[in-house]
DNA sequence: CACAGACATAACGGCACCTCATAAGATAGA
DNA sequence: TCTATCTTATGAGGTGCCGTTATGTCTGTG
């Protein structure tokens, strides 16, 4: 593999041209350049490539042989730069992102709808996870873009936060409690609870945030998926610690009804997340800006 | 595809190496120069083919994605090359002869059979057909040497001769005739005759030395093939028009007997042709080198 | 016999590529 | 935090290669 590949481009015009003089032509090059290359070729391989008569050359048996390895080569490259256009010009390629179950439905829906709308030969794949395990995703490449609350390690990635998540504690409205009453963190920590399981990140905060106040969070009933807290706390086995985001509609319908606090738990922003300094395949980049300038515009 | 194939050599090296200086050494160029061909990839590709980082470089979704076409062409180009180096060391290849079965069987057998044993891996293949039908495979380069008697054209082509034929008539040694008697053109052709078939150049040769002599040739019998040519005449059919070379078992036997004549058909001389001009295959030309060899070692 | 067409050869000139040198980041260890 | 030592990027400059022009050689063809 140590001739040059340039010689292998005129060998292949001159082979399908059959006559280098032509081959020169559609090559935008000399005649003599063309016969050197050859020349160089054949004397390179140490071998008889073409056979020269006065109508123009006819490649011998060895040349027909190479000849059938060089078209391939060529013609996988060839095909590997117009996939390569396509990419970039979106008409091909392959997006993952790694996203929680709630932040894909809750969020990300909306925008993974227009976005494949808008570039439908995209292949899109959610990986989903919770914010530890899609950032490590993120670190080893296997998604493009992760969406996490809190990144672990500021500096190797760069979050853009989309959304911000409220900790508010709710009730069935017809829970015995006032709903009129302000609730201090013990009140509230006394009250039968209902909570994520603990390898929720959710539920991780707001039991940091009790600790620092020195009170230790012990939920009647731990649970591993969102829509079952909310259906637990309808028909009123007790308070649920919730994203207020994610409650928002049985908020607004009156199933379930926000307790007034005392105390204000910080908010959480949940951001969009990739490599710092790593590029980011067309597809990424676009879908990237895609989020970007939806949320700049609503702000 | 007008992108300098050079680069991606490079691009290569440098996504097996994941790291710049790496490649560069194992390229034997400078970091400097691999650093530029792998920014010049890029540009003209207008893709970014990889992530540098202080601890080497990565490919990104595109690169990687290109890579598999460039190690797949580069593949290619090199089973090729491997290919022509195997050719030329005659350890492997392709060698097409054109002859007809009679000149295979009674002349061509014992080289084939020696350079088959001597260059195991090259492939034989005979074309079987009369002298006009492979002289015409000769200069459509469907096979590489063609043995044939009297070359039509014969500036095209380049002929060795390799043995000689004399057409003599033969009989059965019992049959009715004056095996002492020396026999004139007239006298011969009043025998019943057998001959072959009007196709075989032999048949057409003789038919042509009797015609110049004012006599047209009658046969009895027609006949395809040789052998039963011979198994007539030796039954005592009649007088055969046979080239002397194939019978000569018969007659050394005592199975058929010549007849003396007081003329004599000029010999015809059986030749090894190849395309004048035309570089022949490793293969072919060995195994033409071989049989000259062979031949002029007798002499 | 002259001419046209095709490939080979020779000599030269420019530019692309490579090298050397240095900068700029990042990481790891003290 | 500072330094040593990786990495890649960049700048400047020389030279070897490649392509050009011009001419030679050969072969069919009118």
């Amino acid at each position: 593999m140590s001739v040059k590949l340039e010689l292998y481009k005129v060998f292949k015009e001159v082979a399908e041209a059959g006559n280098i003089t032509a081959a020169a032509q559609s090559l935008y090059i000399s005649q003599s350049a063309v016969s050197q290359s050859i020349k160089q070729l054949e004397s390179e391989l140490q071998t008889r490539l073409f056979s020269r008569n006065s109508r123009g050359v006819t490649l011998t048996g060895e040349g027909e042989m190479l000849y059938e390895y060089v078209r391939s080569a060529m013609g996988l490259l060839e095909t590997g730069e117009a996939k390569l256009s396509q990419t970039r010009q979106l008409q091909m390629g392959h997006l993952i992102i790694g996203a929680s179950d709630t932040v894909t439905s809750q969020f990300l829906l909306p925008y993974l709808d227009k976005f494949h709308r808008r570039y439908p030969a995209i292949r899109i794949q959610i990986v989903s996870g919770r914010s530890h395990k899609v950032l490590g995703l993120l670190q080893s490449g296997k998604v493009d873009v992760a969406f996490a609350s809190t990144p672990s390690e500021p500096g190797s990635v760069d979050a853009f936060s989309c959304f911000a998540t409220h900790s508010v504690f709710v009730a069935a409205a017809d829970y015995p409690c006032d709903f009129k009453h302000v609730y201090t963190l013990e009140e509230i920590a006394r009250f039968p609870l209902i909570l994520l399981e603990r390898k929720a990140s959710s539920r991780l905060y707001l039991e940091k945030y009790f600790l620092q106040n020195g009170l230790r969070l012990d939920p009647e009933i731990e649970l591993g998926a969102r829509s079952l807290l909310v259906d637990l706390a309808a028909i009123g086995f007790g308070v649920a610690g919730v994203t207020e985001e994610f409650v928002r509609r049985e908020l607004d319908s009156g199933k379930l009804r926000k307790l007034k606090t005392a105390f204000t738990i910080p908010p959480r922003s949940v951001d969009m997340c990739t490599l710092h300094g790593v590029p980011l395949t067309a597809a990424a980049r676009q879908f990237v800006s895609f989020v970007k300038d939806s949320l700049g515009a609503n702000v």
